[in-house]
DNA sequence: TGGAACTATTGATCTGGATCAATGTTCTAC
DNA sequence: GTAGAACATTGATCCAGATCAATAGTTCCA
């Protein structure tokens, strides 16, 4: 079984499995989706400051939203799969507040969102739908604000693979064995560490035979063993949190 | 001009002002929404695990949200002013993912969900304000996630004044002079800073003439100062990200 | 096919913040 | 009021991870 060169969602826009909706439903929504040509690695899909319009959906390929923050500095605000949205922290601003950039070949579904707004007074279960997306990224971002507040490098790097690892096996693939799209300079930009304390950590996390690192693929050899990690490298009493 | 003891939000649970809904639109919310007697200081208004059935708007007060983590230690994901909405995160889950907690006299209203989406669907104002809290929400999550990534402790601390300065004037209040409704221990837990950290930087900032602090009261003495923080204790060309 | 630029790993050193410890201060309940 | 508990500050020490530096491996394109 091997990892995927690049992950690819099936359906229309992954929507239709992931959102539940009826085929009337489906058919009115995807009256509204524009579907783009796909981006290649390094173009963005909408940029920080860009008048909102639209989300969207991604379809196949991952995508890595960043902000400039203070220092002029880009950091990473997240890493999006297939059939996630993309956009939804745009709304009260009415503009979008960071750049989304494909980390590989990607295609996305664009949304226009007025239309959606249009279409969700009359179709409830879109409108809980989408309302739970939303709900649901703000929880995996407070799960993100755990990681970051109180772990470890060990038990940030831990995290960042079980959720990865998570999202994979909801997409159908392997939750063993992947493939690290991003840079390491990404993973710990996102992380708040050193590229060198990244690349020592999956080292490190490798010695101990929990995990297999070989350049971009990574295999999880013992999951138990990266759930139960703490600050320490010993094994704590709980699991990391996820989602 | 001296801190308030508390803050209170005037009008309908603070919504009348910030939803900017028609008067037809806010009879009709307010005909779903339960005014609840006041919450004391360590009460909590919902816990994590209970059933999800309805979002608060906090009426007065400050709340503190928290999830138990890994190791079964309390983690803070956020506080809550008067106006602001508890409880998005649980949607998509059915139950609350974490634990809200009067930080002092709280009062609150009880927005039942589904009464709240079957409204939202007739309103579309009121839909729209929904959708662009929750918006918001992620924003603002995303927002401190930067500074939980990337920050040093004065940078932690300067922006999570700052952050606090910015709420306390929407609300109407003075922006350079509030009292810190929180414990320290809070302020560490939040910000994944020691508590001895905590208050080493406050009387760091202080020594440096940038915010005078006396017990939970403080003044911003020089917001430019706080603003242009890096982690140098240096001036950075551009001030530190809000909102 | 070569080489320039980018990406990753590994080593050596330094430092900011955690941790441990002691003391001071502010609440709260009786 | 006062005692005890809870909270906050300050000091001393130590270590995980940042930073600096060198090298090795990849990717890309001319």
């Amino acid at each position: 079984m091997n990892a995927p060169m690049s992950i690819q969602s099936c359906g229309n826009c992954g929507l239709s499995s992931m959102w539940a909706l009826t085929q009337l439903e489906m058919n009115r929504l995807g009256g509204i989706i524009k579907k783009s040509s796909p981006y290649q690695r390094g173009e963005s899909i909408f940029r920080q400051g860009d008048a909102f319009s639209s989300i969207y959906a991604v379809r196949a390929g991952m995508v890595k939203t960043t902000v400039v923050n203070a220092n002029g500095a880009e950091q990473i605000t997240g890493f999006y799969f297939p059939g996630e949205l993309l956009g939804l922290n745009g709304l009260h601003e009415k503009a979008y507040l960071g750049t989304a950039m494909a980390l590989e070949t990607v295609s996305v579904c664009e949304i226009p969102f007025a239309k959606l707004d249009e279409l969700s007074a009359m179709l409830p279960e879109l409108r809980r739908q989408l309302m739970c997306r939303m709900s649901q990224e703000i929880a995996d971002e407070q799960n993100m604000m755990l990681v970051l507040a109180k772990t470890s490098a060990e038990e940030k790097l831990g995290s960042f693979l079980l959720r990865l690892s998570h999202r994979f096996k909801r997409l159908g693939f392997s939750d063993t064995q992947f493939r690290l799209t991003m840079l390491r300079v990404d993973i710990g930009n996102y992380l708040g560490l050193a590229v060198e304390t990244v690349s020592r950590t999956l080292t490190k996390l490798q010695q101990r035979s929990v995990i297999k690192v070989e350049g971009k693929e990574v295999t999880i050899l013992d999951i138990a063993g990266l759930t139960f990690l703490n600050s320490n490298g010993e094994q704590s009493a709980k699991p990391i949190a996820l989602d």
